[in-house]
DNA sequence: TTTTTAGCCA
DNA sequence: ACGTGGCTAAAAAC
């Protein structure tokens, strides 16, 4: 191509902001306020990188305008069916019809016309003009534009790579000329567009009709000489090929605003660019549009990423030998783990531009060696998603290392509620590339080591600790600007080893006791069956809530329960209160059943991950609760069963390894914290008063509330003001309050404004805590952890409420689990400092289990109390109750 | 394979 | 419509 040919380049809008809405993750492109902008962000890189390869001297993009086509006017069904647009693509083509105003990028619209049309007109003036023209649309329709002179670039596998369809692509791909592809679509159909073709007929077998008879017009006129079961068809759906024939013809003549030789970038508003990015929270996107704001040019955006070296002992040795000891070190491994086993194979070390991979199972001895220094003494080590990966190195004899930064926690210290922060993604938001690069290379953590792929996959693992490193370098800095900090290198990051160790370590159980009591309660559970079948004269899958329905609501007649999605409930409250009404046996073992399986079903489920070590080894999720709570799974020992005596049992598996010198658990939880987290926060003088008398919180609210003596308060006026207290920081209403303690809802709202007349700081604070997270846009706790919540802002009712409880609870919540995790830092130094054997084993949120080395009972207790008791500083004391005992149960007190 | 229902914990 | 934050299992829907 000649520099002095003009090329024009035309893009489909909204077909590109479509497939970019479907190839990036909507979860993992929102701004704070809410707004979706992955098919802004698609669309923008997209725009970038074909400005970038085919350096067009003219451009315009088409967008749809108006329902009313001339094609839905000649069949009203045209593109019916189709799936609605979800809602989080609303606003993102007038965003990125915003940004290519203030980029200067001609928009041309037509009225009545699809953006196709508006491109074929304008393509037909290019080629008029002497003009190379591009297409950029995800619209096969447009291949019937392709001639020497226009090439279609079809987006394949999202919006990254574009296929050049030619007119010998098309010949290739499809066995037809551009001319004829129109007749192919008419034969074969397009589903999207409602349009349905000749039944049985694809691809290959229009193409053939068509080398065979020329033309769309001369396949039909032939259509009675063409035999088979597709000949027939053809005759029968004649009418169809002509209509889809009419309809996929693309208008070239239209009278635009904008001719082909006029679309010209002008000079772009850097203003309004910056505005927008800035609204849309992109930062790197923004460096790489640099260029097209007219300024001088700007340095290369994009990041290099280099090539790793596949090293050998030597080589592993050598490189790390030659790392600088002060700056950061990117760690990545296929670390993999099964029942409280982990496997690492390879491992990925990189610093500044330079990046090795080694294979872990052929390095010698001074190799080991070396590893092991850099993963004991480095200071700078940097890994995402380090836990799983620490506990695997550690197992296969490295040390456990000092982890500067984690890159997946900080990503969900800036976002707690996205569902994922796979590396990837986080580097192509936050840094404007993929280290994913290759399809056939698997991604490190994901490999499975063919011989054939091996050399792939290991320099995948190379890339990912070089990529850790500037999406490392981004993330800090936007930790520091949100004020995180202190969160993220005081308590996430080195909580990181420490429920490492403690996943390491597991907790020991009774392996055969549990295989008895899975029997018992599955014994229980047959029984409770029998009995229900009894009551109703047949058998019934209990487990079945579509048959239950049947049998309760059918067979059985009784009256109607709340609604669910697809039926009627039978969740324990609503069997009870049938219970009630019907007095029938039936009722009674369906919920002896429920219990009784629910039970066996957990112990069944802890049986299952005890180790070879007749341990059990949880996992903490620290990236999953958006409050900054832990999670725990593989099993999650967080909902051991507590309030029946049959499900404490359970808790009576958990034992203290006595062989190897620990004679007994130790538990320690603190109490009430979320209610004195409330009283600290609202300041509320009441509240500080009955937690600095030491007081029996409930009574003394209760006596307050009911304006009685506090050893007046009886059980049942104590269970109401409990039940109230924990539902105010939650945000319970009147309505809910009565109906967990079924009593009238004049009578709840009676007792909550008592309680709000007497604690009125309390109310203050909530209403004050709703309304300046409504101003700002996040709550935060008292160590600066934030939680955004833009749905305060909805005009949606059920969605904004939602969002006000979730902002009532997330600074109370969360300050609790700031505070324990910050406990749980001081309790491992304080032990290692004192010298002590016994460790932490688990958190249950407010409570940790610790295995008590003999002999230590006094010192431990001490400590915890001491240790814990003055994890913060609030306004009133920090209660801390300890147990002991040789079980999980008989610890609690 | 994903969604729905139910039930356990703090 | 009506209390937050989690995880798991089984059935049902796809």
């Amino acid at each position: 191509m000649s520099t002095d040919t003009r090329r024009l380049l035309l893009i489909d809008g909204h077909s590109l902001a479509y497939r970019a809405f479907y190839a990036l993750p909507v979860e993992n492109f929102s701004t704070t306020t809410g707004q979706s902008t992955n098919a802004v962000y698609g669309f923008v890189s997209m725009l970038i990188n074909v400005l970038a390869s085919e350096e067009p001297t003219h451009i315009a993009v088409a967008f749809d305008l108006g329902r009313e086509t001339f094609r839905l006017e000649e069949y009203p069904e045209y593109k019916a069916g189709r799936a609605k647009t979800p809602p989080e693509f609303h606003g993102q083509v007038e965003l990125i019809q915003d940004l290519l105003r203030a980029l200067a990028v001609p928009v041309v619209t037509q009225e009545g016309f699809e953006a196709d049309d508006v491109l074929a007109t304008l393509a037909v003036q290019g080629t008029a003009a002497g003009m190379e023209t591009g297409i950029v649309t995800g619209d096969k329709d447009s291949f019937q534009l392709a001639s020497p002179s226009v090439t279609i670039l079809y987006p394949k596998r999202g919006v990254s790579e574009l296929a050049r369809m030619t007119p010998e692509a098309i010949e290739d791909k499809y066995g037809v000329s551009p001319e004829n592809y129109r007749g192919l679509a008419a034969l074969v159909g397009e589903k999207a567009d409602n349009l349905p073709g000749v039944p049985g007929v694809g691809d290959k077998t229009a193409a053939k009709w068509l080398t065979k008879y020329g033309d769309l017009p001369a396949v039909l006129a032939a259509a009675d000489d063409i035999g088979g079961k597709a000949g027939e068809n053809l005759r029968a759906h004649l009418s169809e090929v002509e209509r889809n024939h009419r309809l996929n013809r693309l208008v070239t003549d239209l009278e635009l605003a904008t001719s082909a030789a006029e679309a010209v970038r002008g000079e772009a508003d850097r203003e309004a660019v910056e505005a927008l990015l800035d609204q849309l929270e992109f930062q790197v996107l923004g460096r790489r549009l640099e260029p097209l704001l007219g300024a001088a040019a700007a340095p290369a955006a994009d990041a290099e990423i280099p090539v790793p070296r596949l090293v050998d002992a030597a080589g592993l040795v050598e490189f790390v030998s030659g790392l600088d000891a002060e700056a950061p070190v990117g760690v990545a491994t296929d670390a993999r783990f099964e029942l409280g086993l982990g496997t690492v194979d390879a491992i990925g070390i990189a610093q500044g531009d330079a990046a090795v991979t080694a294979d872990l199972t052929t390095l010698d001895p001074a190799a080991v060696d070396a590893l092991s220094e850099l993963l004991g003494s480095h200071p700078g080590l940097v890994l995402h998603s380090a836990k799983p990966q620490l506990k695997a190195l550690a197992q296969a004899g490295y040390p456990l290392p000092h982890l500067a930064l984690d890159t997946e926690i900080a990503a969900y210290l800036l976002v707690p509620d996205q569902r994922t922060y796979e590396l990837a993604d986080l580097c192509t938001r936050h840094c404007g590339f993929s280290p994913a690069v290759a399809e056939d290379e698997p991604e490190a953590g994901t490999l499975d080591l063919g011989p054939a792929d091996a050399a792939s996959a290991l320099t995948g693992i190379g890339r990912s600790a070089w990529a850790v490193l500037p999406l490392a370098a981004v993330l800090r800095e936007r930790i520091e600007a949100a004020g995180m900090t202190g969160v993220l290198t005081d308590i996430e990051i080195p909580l990181v080893t420490i429920l490492a160790r403690m996943e390491l370590t597991g907790i020991a159980v009774d392996r055969s006791g549990l295989t008895a009591l899975g029997a018992e309660f599955g014994a229980q559970a047959q029984a409770s069956a029998d009995a229900a079948y009894a009551a109703i004269g047949h058998e019934v899958n209990l487990g079945s809530p579509k048959q239950l329905q049947t049998v309760l609501f059918e067979e059985l007649e009784m009256p109607r329960t709340k609604r669910t999605k697809t039926g009627w409930t039978t969740d324990a409250d609503a069997l009870t209160d049938l219970f009630v009404k019907t007095g029938h046996p039936f009722l009674e073992h369906l919920l002896g059943y429920r219990d009784t399986t629910k039970l066996k079903q957990t112990v069944v489920g802890l049986e299952r991950m005890v180790a070879d070590d007749d341990r059990i080894h949880t996992t903490y999720l620290q990236t999953v609760a958006a409050t900054g709570r832990l999670s725990s799974i593989d099993p999650n020992l967080q909902n051991i069963p507590v309030r029946t005596d049959a499900g404490r049992r359970i808790r009576e598996m958990f034992v203290p390894a006595a062989g190897d010198g620990f004679a007994d658990l130790v538990t320690a939880d603190y109490s009430q914290i979320e209610m004195r987290i409330m009283a600290h926060l609202s300041g509320d003088a009441g509240l500080i008063d009955a937690f600095r008398a030491g007081e029996d919180l409930h009574s003394f609210v209760g006596a307050r509330v009911f304006d009685v003596s506090t050893d007046a308060v009886t059980p049942a006026m104590r269970s109401k003001v409990k039940a109230m207290s924990y539902g105010l920081v939650y945000g319970l209403s009147a309505y809910g309050l009565s109906k967990q303690l079924r009593i009238g809802v004049e009578e709840a709202r009676g007792l909550m404004d008592e309680y709000f007349e007497r604690f009125g700081a309390v109310q203050e604070y909530l209403a004050g805590a709703v309304e300046s997270a409504r101003r700002v846009g996040y709550t935060e706790t008292m160590y600066g952890r934030r939680r955004y919540l833009p749905q305060l802002s909805s005009d949606r009712r059920q969605v904004r409420e939602m969002a006000e409880r979730a902002a009532l609870n997330a600074p109370i919540q969360g300050t609790a689990a700031d505070i324990m995790k910050i406990a749980m830092l001081r309790v491992d130094a304080a032990l290692a400092e004192a010298g002590l054997a016994s460790r932490v084993l688990l958190q249950v949120h407010d409570e940790i289990v610790l295995e008590l080395a003999d002999g230590e009972f006094d010192a431990v207790a001490e400590l915890l109390a001491t240790t814990m008791g003055a994890a913060a500083e609030l306004e009133v004391p920090l209660e801390v109750n300890i147990g002991r005992g040789a079980t999980w149960q008989q610890a609690a007190h």
